[in-house]
DNA sequence: ACAGAATTGATACCAAATATCATATGTACA
DNA sequence: TGTACATATGATATTTGGTATCAATTCTGT
């Protein structure tokens, strides 16, 4: 197995589990002594809403009750926690996106910004080989990987 | 051959053939129809003396002689025209860099910033086999690998 | 319910980068 | 070699993205 591709259209409504995933990271939180609020759950709420990568400008915009400095702060408190991860598109603007299990890779569609998750992609060995081979010790990476999507392939 | 380093050690100082690069990459701006000014020559010859990523600010204060707009512009300029690519920290820091040959990949060092180039690393295969598993049409990719140099591993 | 710490949000603030626009400078062409 | 004109420059103002402050509020454990 290569590759396993976990689709999140850019196109689709918010998942019918998003009150779940909600509550399993505001839980993730409580564990580490983090306080369950309002504002936070309705930040998350919104994170796990997006269907695609999205910056913390557009997170403000569609919580116009919530300040804006609590939504950057929750953000900042998500991608410390590791629950979101930040992606890097090639317009050089910062988004943000939900991180689904641990350590994985992005497939990023730069027509409508779909992304999928690439799991199972085995670069570490190789990137850890080519490390020690130029005398580095390597300790992380950050991969992303452009392109378009079946959809917007077709056209 | 599975990865050719060539190192470049944040301790040095600018390359004797800095000239001749800076020269080299005059010219291809021209070809563009970019012109040939004196402090577009100062931007790019200041960007060839950095031995390390280095911060649009930072190339700004290693030039007091010439203005920040055009620090901006010349460096964007480069970007565009793939002579600079940006590598992203850890730190989130967005820094550039001086691309030597085409598209590659950069080892850097947490500790001393000091950065070597990953050339003839075949992940692109790889990556393009995974994307098409999961419908993409990879069009790019971006990597980076942090870890420590030999130097700073040792401490 | 209470105490105390964490969180919130309005605002001020900061830094990085871009837009403006009059002036200066290359380049092509006569 | 000069000249015309588009391009580039740079001082400054402005925008943008994000953080610090701090009084008021809200959680959480007891």
């Amino acid at each position: 197995m290569v590759a396993q591709a976990q689709r999140h259209s850019g196109h689709e409504h918010p998942r019918p589990r998003s009150a779940a995933v909600v509550d399993d990271i505001v839980g993730q939180l409580s564990d580490r002594g983090y306080r369950d609020t309002e504002p936070r759950r309705l930040v998350i709420s919104a994170v796990a809403a997006q269907g695609r990568p999205f910056t913390a400008e557009e997170l403000c915009a569609s919580l116009p009750c919530v300040g804006r400095a609590t939504v950057y702060r929750g953000l900042r408190l998500l991608v410390e926690t590791d629950q979101v991860c930040r992606v890097l598109l090639e317009d050089r603007e910062l988004r943000y996106q939900l991180s689904h299990q641990g350590h994985h890779h992005h497939l990023l569609c730069a027509v409508c910004g779909a992304s999928a998750d690439l799991e199972g992609c085995d670069v570490e060995d190789m990137l850890r080989e080519a490390a020690t081979a130029a005398g580095f010790r390597m300790s992380g990476h950050w991969l992303e990987v452009y392109g378009r999507c079946g959809e917007c392939a077709e056209g």
